[in-house]
DNA sequence: GCCTAGATCATCT
DNA sequence: GATGATCTAGGCG
């Protein structure tokens, strides 16, 4: 059920964004094991992507996550508060990402409560990529962890979303990407109230 | 319910 | 030394 390595070698990375909406997000942490199903993803297109850290091949410490092979967390801090977490798609040196941007609850409910220290029931737990991630306990220590080991990896529960069900639109909080930020790069579930913002096309 | 402002720090210039 | 792939509280209507 664990996605293998293979998956995340796909060198399109819109599909995968896409694909991986209703694939079940697994973190262990001390034993606690929770998860949440994936509602929302953005695609980062490597070093032609203006919004991506990679943009125009740009290396650094901090993206040198990004280049490597798929299969790889790549989590980073943003604002000083939030923790985001992205999935490494693609080869070596072709910097794709798929940022998560939001999960609805499915197990270890209890933790991600006192973890976010507010009910399930309310969309605002993980709603958000920081939310998203502070829920599940991602956070720094988390980067460059490979998906099929034991501390954080992603199933296929046989969860899958008709097409209408699915929705498209601009990427959030890239504005500065100027054209780049007119891509319709953002997945999202229509009408799941754990997606952030605009939930509705 | 909607909008505005403030928090807060690793990373790059 | 500036800045951002954000969240939340609090004020107003």
């Amino acid at each position: 059920m664990k996605l293998p390595l293979s998956y995340y070698t796909n060198q399109d990375v819109i599909f995968l964004a896409q694909n991986l909406l209703g694939k079940v997000l697994f973190t262990e942490i001390n034993g606690e094991i929770t998860a949440g199903i994936i509602v929302e993803t953005e695609a980062y297109s490597g070093i032609q992507d203006k919004a991506s850290h990679a943009y125009g091949g740009r290396r650094t410490d901090r993206t040198e996550t990004l280049y490597s092979p798929g299969g790889v967390s790549y989590v980073y801090l943003c604002y000083g508060i939030h923790h985001l977490f992205n999935v490494v798609t693609s080869v070596e040196n072709d910097p794709h990402a798929v940022l998560i941007r939001a999960v609805e609850p499915l197990i270890g409910k209890e933790i991600m409560e006192s973890r976010r220290k507010m009910p399930t029931t309310k969309a605002a737990i993980s709603s958000g990529p920081g939310s998203a991630a502070k829920a599940l306990g991602i956070d720094k220590s988390f980067n460059k962890k490979d998906l099929d080991g034991n501390e954080i990896w992603i199933e296929d529960q046989g969860i899958t979303y008709n097409p209408d069900e699915i929705a498209t639109g601009l990427r959030i909080g890239v504005a500065y990407a100027q054209e780049d930020a007119l891509l319709p790069w953002r997945f999202f579930v229509k009408n799941n109230k754990y997606v952030s913002k605009p939930n509705k096309v």
